[in-house]
DNA sequence: CAATCGTCCTGCGGGC
DNA sequence: TGCCCGCAGGACGATT
């Protein structure tokens, strides 16, 4: 469920709410993101570490259910629900984070063209989506956004990187930063489970162009959204706007 | 290096 | 109506 957007809504949310207060006596400092990994870090250098997911939720003075798996009491009485319907979700406790976030490449918001581009010439038989959706290539993007910012760059999903041209890349991160920051801005994207840390859905799903629209009419061009497989998940593309190329094409 | 598949787990919705 | 099956936002490891 969540991707970099849902996990940043949180994190932003949760940091206002939790920074100094106490769960066993010691003091939270800061509350950080890295790729979809929530980090809360103390003030004894031990930090607690979070992965929603696809169905984790963290919700301040929540109220539990049965599908809640912890529940962090802080010293003034206040609490942190985690629910998590499928599981598959953990938090730990660490004594730093450098081992964790070295996993991991580069933030997608704070990635530059020159790196990004670099990077895309070492990976030139990869197919596009599944290498935005690579945390170790590049963090934080997952299926919903890798759709929509394939779709707004008009880049089929399937496209190898070695097919793409300079204007199709450029495109790709500007739309990485604009969607992405547009998510952000709306609370993330509720299709399922999602719920911020105030227990409230997300507004971007609205906004959705691609994601789960197969079978609808294209906003841009009128042609019907596709869905494919690729390595087992879903891609929803627009079949004329994201044309499939598999040859390099020279375009400026 | 690239791609696929199984795996963790539960609920929901579509189709029959 | 009711049941069964496939599918779901993540990510890892094994395999080819």
């Amino acid at each position: 469920m969540p991707e970099l957007p849902e996990v940043e809504t949180i994190r932003r949310q949760l940091a206002e709410k939790i920074i100094g207060r106490k769960l066993d006596g010691r003091e939270i400092t800061d509350v950080r993101r890295r790729a979809k990994i929530l980090i809360f870090d103390f003030n004894d250098g031990t930090s607690l570490i979070f992965h929603l997911k696809l169905t984790g939720q963290l919700i301040f003075n929540g109220k539990s259910s049965p599908y809640t798996r912890k529940v962090f009491n802080f010293d003034d009485g206040s609490q942190l629900i985690f629910n998590d319907v499928r599981k598959f979700g953990w938090w730990k406790k660490v004594k730093g984070t450098k081992e964790i976030e070295e996993k991991f490449g580069p933030e997608a918001l704070e990635i530059n063209l020159k790196t990004f581009s670099v990077l895309l010439s070492k990976r030139l038989n990869s197919r596009i989506k599944p290498l935005l959706m690579d945390q170790k290539f590049i963090a934080g993007i997952g299926n919903i956004y890798s759709d929509e910012i394939l779709f707004a760059a008009k880049v089929h999903p399937l496209r190898r990187v070695k097919t793409l041209g300079k204007k199709e890349i450029g495109d790709i991160l500007k739309n990485i930063r604009k969607i992405l920051k547009e998510a952000i801005r709306r609370h993330g994207s509720s299709v399922r489970d999602y719920f911020d840390a105030y227990g409230e859905k997300g507004d971007y799903a609205k906004y959705h162009k691609v994601y789960q629209k197969e079978g609808e009419k294209c906003l841009r061009c009128g042609a019907i959204i596709a869905r494919i497989k690729i390595g087992g998940r879903s891609a929803h593309f627009c079949p004329k706007c994201q044309p499939y190329v598999n040859f390099y094409l020279r375009r400026g």
